[in-house]
DNA sequence: AGTGTGACACTGG
DNA sequence: TCCAGTGCCACAC
């Protein structure tokens, strides 16, 4: 059986990777989607967690303003935007353009059973 | 059990 | 939308 000590980071992996291929999302909208909108910081956290797990694109996760704010965190300084732009979203001075358009909102797509 | 911390979000100006 | 200040929750020690 499942520990429910680690559940909240195991739910912020499962998220994120079900963000879809150029599409970003906010650690709010995450944290929201687990029940828990005001552990949006948490998020962040988990994900900083994820490193031990490559299945996790830490890089699609930006904060509500759509700035790469923990692309700090990255291996390199650039890997995050360069992974956004490859996705076809452009970043600029660690912004994302049309940051609305990419944006994808879990509990507005997904329904987690 | 208490303190510190954090890849945020919200409010007011 | 931006800036500054405040609140928030969960985790680590």
């Amino acid at each position: 059986m499942e520990k429910s000590n680690d559940n909240f980071f195991e739910k912020s992996y499962i998220v994120a990777r079900l963000i879809p291929y150029g599409r970003v999302t906010s650690y709010g909208a995450i944290a929201k989607y687990l029940g828990t909108a005001r552990s949006a910081r948490m998020v962040g956290w988990a994900m900083n967690a994820s490193h031990n797990d490559d299945s996790v694109p830490a890089h699609r996760v930006v904060n509500r303003k759509g700035l790469l704010t923990g692309k700090h965190h990255f291996d390199g300084t650039n890997l995050m935007q360069q992974l956004l732009e490859s996705e076809g979203i452009e970043v600029i001075d660690n912004q994302i353009q049309n940051f609305r358009s990419v944006f994808w909102d879990p509990s507005n797509e997904l329904i987690i059973s």
